[in-house]
DNA sequence: TACCTCTTCATAGTCACACTGTCAAGAATT
DNA sequence: AATTCTTGACAGTGTGACTATGAAGAGGTA
């Protein structure tokens, strides 16, 4: 993050290559040659960086899931409330997925079911994102904002299983009529499940429409502040 | 369905041997040797029965998809009110992922994503029964049990998105803690949806809480009655 | 310029596995 | 006994992941 748009070294226009070859072919169909052909490299020079051909795929996701999630982790702290924060996390997996189609069809459907992914670090980054999540949800039901009995698992898998069935469906067979974008449903999906989880009916949450623009200002605002000091405490 | 348990064919043997290896290793893992070893063949005879490793692949899903989708159409249509049939169709989906977890893995995990899958018949009777869904629900938004304004993608895909979330994570990372099954989670869920969703708040739903032995019972009582008549007319 | 060393890449392989062709052995039919 | 039909063993072929080798270029020393 410090070193902005330093030039493309061979390593980054592999990765680039086959991240479009992959999400265009998916990994089976696609070949070696293709990747390094696209690259401008031989097909040597690819396995001097990676080892074999799952390797390079494993690889393509690591920067971009450890930078959302640090970029969540630093500004969710500052958000005030389970129901902001919990609506800020969602927006931030939205914002990866909308901006990212090809990173995400990738992760989505192809990496997610991969049994030796799940113990890389991209997939790593992943699992702490999914396990902040539900601990803000553990939280709501903690300090009364949701009911006592709900199940913060099931919440998770309601979060983030509608978010990632609609995108899967929108990629693979066109978004259905007039809808431009999955942040539309987000404000009706959202209230329907705090709807149905929240402790007192008439509590509307403060920050509840907190939008992708806010957390970005937020987040630079606290670039700006620790700029300025020692980089090391942010503890809430 | 008419003639029951007949003998297993060489055909059968090839698709169980198959499912139990490609569901263990993974399609791209598993060799035709395996697979014909297993099922006590030899490599060449599978290719008797299906053209390519792929064609195997997508043979395996058909029967029990089409099972599946026409045990429910034929229920269906006798449950009175959408939420009854909602429930209904969540009720044949998570019977179908807990009772067959190998096919539901393979499906879930492995064809899902694959672009000719989306071309087969196995994935059409898939179809279907997301598209019955999806009709159940306009109905309830038609009728006026839902929120005029609701978003019947969006519910179908938090009521799909969120069953499968389940189920893969636990069919990858073990469920967690006391839970017993994903049935158990089905009330809770189901009432946060319809809560978000239903127009009069103080309706509870008559057959919201209808069970899976129920729509068995009433799948034969059904069977039954056209045993009697010419088997060809059954609509409504 | 001549000589040495080190990095980077292209060529020409090797190997595993999906898939095919051939033919013999057995079962069923006549 | 003669004939088709079905099945499987075996020996291929082709593709594509991966590797071993050596050439081209950059930098250093006389």
């Amino acid at each position: 993050m410090t070193e902005k748009s330093r030039p493309k070294t061979r390593k980054d226009r592999i990765m680039d290559a086959a991240l479009r070859i992959f999400a265009e072919k998916g990994f089976q169909n696609a070949t070696i040659t293709e990747i390094s052909k696209e690259a401008g490299v031989s097909d040597a020079t690819i396995y001097e960086y990676f080892g074999t051909k799952e390797d390079l795929l494993f690889a393509i996701p690591e920067k971009i899931s450890n930078d959302t999630f640090e970029a969540s982790a630093k500004v969710i702290p500052y958000i005030k409330g389970v129901e902001g924060k919990i609506r800020a996390i969602m927006l931030f997996y939205i914002e990866l997925y909308q901006s990212n189609p090809d990173y995400s069809a990738l992760v989505l459907l192809q990496l997610m079911s991969n049994k030796r992914f799940r113990q890389t670090p991209a997939h790593a980054a992943i699992r702490r994102s999914s396990h902040a999540l539900l601990d803000c949800i553990k939280e709501g039901i903690t300090d009364g904002t949701f009911k006592k009995d709900a199940n913060p698992y099931l919440i998770r898998s309601m979060l983030m299983g509608t978010i990632e069935h609609l995108f899967i469906h929108w990629h693979m067979q066109g978004r259905p009529k007039g809808k431009t974008s999955i942040t539309d449903l987000l404000d009706p999906f959202i209230e329907i499940v705090f709807d149905g989880i929240r402790a007192k009916k008439e509590f509307p949450g403060t920050t509840l429409y907190l939008k992708m623009e806010d957390i970005k200002a937020l987040g630079n605002l606290i670039q700006k502040k620790e700029g300025g000091n020692s980089s090391k405490d942010k503890n809430k």
